[in-house]
DNA sequence: TTGCATATATGTATATCGCATCTAATATGG
DNA sequence: CCATATTAGATGCGATATACATATATGCAA
């Protein structure tokens, strides 16, 4: 169908002229304004549990102490977009699932001066992140998940030592919001997937989902609520290489 | 319990004193940063359905359109303190329950310059927005919330004459996502209560809770439910001056 | 071949949900 | 005063989903 342009008159009328003239006047730092970054929390699950990349900061403020991987918004960058940066940038990964989680905006949450911070989550399975782990200077820090109840509070981390590792800012909290809002998630979508690679057994999304939770879940009805959710299909294929029988491997569908 | 506070020197390392002195230097406005504003979509329910409301825009950008209420937040304010002054100052409400809902920076949203904005959303009574209403000078759009399916799009407004309301900025974009969190909240809770009085009927509680979903609901499986979940009780009053009988009025626990 | 560890299937009790039915309370209209 | 309309609330039952237990099947190693 073609469209017929109407004459710039009938749709522009005298109130856009008007706008476009105090566009032109506004002054955009009249007064200050809070500085705006983004970081980023990037999980993934081994064997061994929840773990989340920090970079050590080589810079104040909260020098030598780890950080999330993040970057102060640019001018005219998307949220999203300075979230995949950074994303790229200090974790060398791209085209993983991310995902907006939480604002956080205490006054004096950075000592340099406001600033503003929009977390997001990536989840990225361990392989992947290994094989990016090098080039980032950055080291996997295990989430000390707590079993059960609430966790909007701070998720502490630890080292391959288990010695628990001074977070930068308030980073602890936001590994909290992630595990709350990845709780939140398991109940209605198999989210786990996203951390586990592209093939996978049923056991090791149990493992993922139960590292998450903080707790055991039945095998049985765990396996039926997986498959009812119609997104996992079976590959036909099976684990190479174990001690014991050997599980089935399935994948997402539509991808 | 006595502290006994240790000499400064032991709890200020060099560390500190390096840090400080890299803050007496450090200038915020050494690179442009974007603007960072609160928009909050003030949400009740009466038995036409959700309404928001919705201020018109004496000033530019986008002037004579209907915008929700929101406010730039301050250098030393924190975000959720700058979403309840805006709705203080602009809908004439405090004490209301109010949670962030998500942030919202588009580069091109606000056509003066970057704004990003940390949406928010709050819930009350139909009487409690009523008597504040006039003071307010705004209006209460209704929402027209598609039936079913999901509702991260655009969420359009109507007035009272049911003609479609023009919404500035991206606000038809946060009405989207406030029904989108809503649905996602009622799984898991009685949350229609804060659009209520203090006492209602579970009918009422049911009907804002079909209003949101867009589907109606089993009356019998929905009293199961929220009787299950333990949070409201009966006050042992009825409804008073309704033509057939009258029904139980509940209220929440622990308030 | 045997034993082990895991996958997969079967069975059962319990909880939840949707639907239908029944009773209770109130106003209205004769 | 009484029948009736209408909504509130309770009860019962079948279908479904879930947790838990048990049994069978599979593949590998010793």
């Amino acid at each position: 169908m073609t469209r017929r342009p109407k004459p710039p008159s009938a749709r522009k009328p005298a109130l856009d002229r008007e706008e476009a003239a105090f566009l032109q006047r506004y002054d955009a730092s009249a007064f200050p304004h809070p500085s705006v970054a983004v970081d980023v929390a990037l999980l993934t699950a081994d064997e061994r549990g929840l773990r989340a990349l920090v970079l050590r900061r080589d810079d104040h403020p909260h020098r030598g102490r780890w950080a999330l991987p993040g970057t102060f918004v640019g001018m005219d960058e998307a949220l999203d977009t300075a979230a995949m940066r950074a994303l790229d940038q200090k974790g060398g990964l791209r085209g993983v699932f991310l995902e907006q989680l939480y604002t956080f905006g205490a006054p004096r949450r950075d000592p340099r001066t406001r600033v503003i911070t929009v977390a997001y989550y990536a989840l990225v399975d361990a392989a992947t992140l290994d094989a990016a782990l090098p080039a980032s200077g950055g080291i996997l820090a295990y989430l000390d998940v707590p079993w059960e109840g609430e966790t909007g509070g701070p998720v502490s981390a630890s080292g391959a030592d288990r010695k628990n590792l001074r977070l930068a800012f308030d980073h602890q909290h936001i590994l909290g919001a992630v595990v709350k809002r990845l709780r939140g998630k398991l109940d209605y979508s198999p989210i786990g997937y996203e951390l586990l690679p592209e093939r996978f057994t049923l056991r090791d999304l149990q493992r993922v989902h139960e590292t998450i939770l903080g707790r055991p879940l039945n095998k049985d009805s765990f396996r039926r609520r997986m498959l009812a959710t119609g997104e996992l299909e079976s590959t036909g294929e099976r684990e190479q290489d174990v001690r014991y029988r050997p599980a089935e491997l399935y994948r997402v569908k539509n991808v």
